[in-house]
DNA sequence: TTTT
DNA sequence: TTTT
């Protein structure tokens, strides 16, 4: 019944997405995410990494295959799911991924961009926002009288 | 550019959602929803109301109008938006309302249905699940050989 | 550097916390947690259920140790964190957990309560709403002049 | 009772921050926070801009107040409240803000320099990340054996 | 293993 | 105006 199971990570890609399609036509990406927290502990600095797998699928990961890299930061909502599989020694293995629901790519626009040739400059990261958009929406209210 | 806002509530209708139907046919509905919170203070309980105005529209709306009412208890997620209106003086005046993206009602299923009759029991909040469930879905990737 | 790792779920408890003591003194509890989607795929209703392992630390731990029991609906904001351990045949596994750092027991107050008897009654539970309260707070500015 | 008000932001400072310090010595910062948001309507690209007026209060506005400037990209968490006010004719109105209980500085480390100069530089937001990660704490179990 |  |  009643469940709310959400994920907000923002964080740096720790590779390059990879792309697989699937036979019915669908994009599935993949990649490592990692979230760091600052602390001091005992009067000493401490940097702690936390890595993420995230999944994404069908039209989200073709805006994430098209215009995500690694290094990129990168605002990702979604929701976790263990799944199993089984290893290579026939033993039944557990993950946690975060299928991605949105995502939002975050720093200079100039960070985003897949070239950044003259001429070609920012068009890049300007598709990806417009790509990005259609995903974010459902918030065509606003064309209402109101 | 890059941008979030986004809102998560979890509190109590303070009224029953209001509904309007606007000329294009979309429904809009309209209701406040508390949220409190309890702190000790000084050694005393305190327990602090806030109230929000929630807002949403079309196909949530419906499902909105349908099952939810004063009292019940509910998960809301949504971002915010402040708007402009002119008072009666003609004076410019604004409201920060959630546009409610999703919602999910909680708490017992019992405490969710409009009526409770013998025969009619629990098709209410079931068809509720049901048409909310369209509302939370977009994570069909389950069909998926994978 | 920047980073956020967020989770917020709202679910059942699978089991009671599972509590443990450490030699400094710390309390860590453990459970299962619940969240259930509910969608409609080819015009047939679909319940999924994702598992979730909590952990809460100290404080936390104290609370949840006293008041959730298995069955309660809860919310739960924390952080994920995965952690390896060699398993029986020395191999190295991984676990993902959340994490809690805060949570908030849902529905009806004499769904909460421990003990049910007349004169006892709903004292459980407000005593933890006044502890919780406790995790929760850390907005005492209300006391300023504002 | 049982709520939750939560909101969580990323966006850019629309202004430097307001600085206040009240007379029991807490520091009360205020600023403008813009999120946008793209997306596509009619086969055009409409950017939508949101501004949040966002408070912080003692140690956090303490943290804001040294490294938080106009044009910074910033996450934060936090959560709604709605206050009156009279204004200028004695009319009561209503602002609402987000207290913030936590943030972020987002984007590169050279973009949260307060200063950039030589044998300078970086000071300044390596400071803003070890004191933000004092609010953002409360995560020592790390040092638990498990 | 929860809940409806 | 909700809820406990």
């Amino acid at each position: 019944m009643s469940g709310v199971n959400k994920v907000i990570l923002v964080g740096h890609l720790g590779k390059d997405p990879e792309v697989r399609h699937l036979e019915g036509g669908a994009t599935v990406v993949n990649f490592t995410l990692a979230t760091t927290e600052n602390y001091t502990k005992d009067g000493r600095k401490v940097e702690q990494t936390e890595w993420h797998n995230v999944v994404m699928w069908r039209g989200l990961a073709d805006v994430a295959a098209k215009f995500l890299q690694k290094g990129k930061l990168v605002y990702i909502e979604g929701k976790l799911r263990t799944r199993s599989y089984d290893d290579r020694e026939g033993n039944k293995r557990y993950v946690t991924e975060i299928v991605a629901e949105n995502f939002n790519m975050l720093g200079r626009r100039s960070d985003n961009d897949t070239v950044n040739q003259p001429g070609a400059a920012n068009q890049g990261s300007a598709k990806a926002e417009e790509h990005i958009a259609d995903f974010n929406s459902g918030n065509a209210e606003d064309d209402l009288p109101f």
